[in-house]
DNA sequence: CATTCGTGGTT
DNA sequence: TAACCAAGAAT
């Protein structure tokens, strides 16, 4: 059973991907490993999140908080502006919650022990098990949405996701080998990611066709079944975007948990199927005709977005005025910097 | 255990 | 255009 995740391996060595915060097969053959708190931003910044988006935030994180002890002494209101646009905010408010932790309880150093880990705010099972392989070199196992449809075609799984989990762990768990459990853990994600995808897996080119049971069953493209899912439904708002004379911009920190938590954004309504008004302060405002589209995890929403220009003694009701020279469309999450765009012609033009 | 929680790319 | 999908965690 375990020469197969040895042919992996060698599939690795000729074919891993390159990742600023990943340590070649090569190199970590000659003992090189990676640093824990970079392997760790990635773990965070990877969960349901592709490769691609992640490389230049990772890339930014790096820069501005090198090591833990910088990300403990981070700003919140700093964390959450860079992090804008990734998504799942959760994470970056956990980000600074662990980075405050390690420093606090563990010496600042990222304990190498799958089930310490695990006790962390925002590392669950797969992150746990991501850094002690792939920072550690422990013989954990990684069961990411890779692994499970890897695993699902390898031995013919048809039990529909999420049900099947622990079945798909168990013979995840199987696979994993005790020389190189980092390279293998990585190169099972690979190997998901570039041949094993959800749709027209390269069969040919894999290194497990011969074992792979989907593949000798001609069933690989439908696997894993999954429960279907519910459609998402449609919400709507307000959205208000009121500008000073001198140029500020009302803005609101939102609250801490829920969506878009601990994000900037526009003063607006609730968001239901009919939004009351809900106006920061009593203006002239204008409506615009385009509405804000942006579609979240389990809901559609449709911002209608009003402009209003104050004097320079305007007071709201709440958020706080924003002079113009500290304002950041990029601090914004996409739903919000969509309503800034939308605003801002306007902005200019009265 | 089901729901909540983003975003951008692909089909 | 709508649905699907991505290195999940918290509640």
């Amino acid at each position: 059973m375990r020469d197969i995740s040895l042919q992996l391996l060698a599939w690795y060595d000729a074919n891993a991907r390159e990742m600023p915060w990943r340590v070649p097969p090569n190199a970590r053959q000659n003992g090189t490993l990676p640093d824990p708190y970079a392997v760790w931003m990635s773990e965070v910044m990877l969960q349901q999140t592709t490769v691609a988006a992640v490389r230049e935030y990772h890339n930014k994180f790096m820069a501005l908080w090198p090591s833990v002890h910088d990300m403990a002494a981070a700003d919140d209101a700093d964390v959450m502006a860079a992090w804008a646009g990734l998504g799942y905010y959760a994470r970056a408010r956990n980000l600074l919650k662990c980075a405050r932790a390690v420093v606090a309880d563990h010496g600042g150093v990222f304990p190498a022990d799958y089930a310490v880990l695990l006790t962390l705010p925002g590392i669950g099972p797969y992150t746990a098990a991501a850094i002690a392989s792939i920072a550690f070199d422990l013989p954990e196992t990684v069961v990411d949405g890779n692994v499970e449809r890897v695993m699902a075609r390898l031995f013919d799984i048809h039990d529909p996701l999420p049900k099947s989990k622990p079945v798909l762990t168990a013979r995840a768990k199987q696979l994993t080998p005790d020389t190189r459990p980092g390279d293998y853990a990585q190169a099972v994600m690979d190997l998901g990611a570039t041949i094993c995808t959800p749709r027209n897996p390269s069969c040919g080119a894999c290194p497990w066709q011969q074992p792979c049971a989907a593949n000798a069953a001609g069933t690989a493209a439908e696997l894993p079944k999954k429960t279907p899912k519910k459609k998402t439904p449609t919400r709507h708002g307000i959205a208000y975007v009121v500008q000073r004379a001198d140029g500020a911009l009302l803005l609101e920190t939102r609250p801490a948990s829920g969506l878009l938590g601990g994000m900037l954004g526009w003063p607006g309504s609730e968001w239901g199927d009919a939004p009351e008004p809900a106006p920061p302060l009593d203006a002239n405002w204008q409506t615009l005709n385009e509405q804000a589209r942006h579609t979240f995890t389990h809901f559609h929403l449709r911002l209608t977005v009003m402009v209003a220009k104050v004097d320079a003694r305007a007071q709201a009701r709440r958020g706080s005025f924003v002079a113009a020279p500290d304002f950041d469309a990029g601090a914004l999450p996409t739903a919000m910097r969509k309503v800034f765009d939308i605003a801002a012609p306007t902005l200019r033009n009265t």
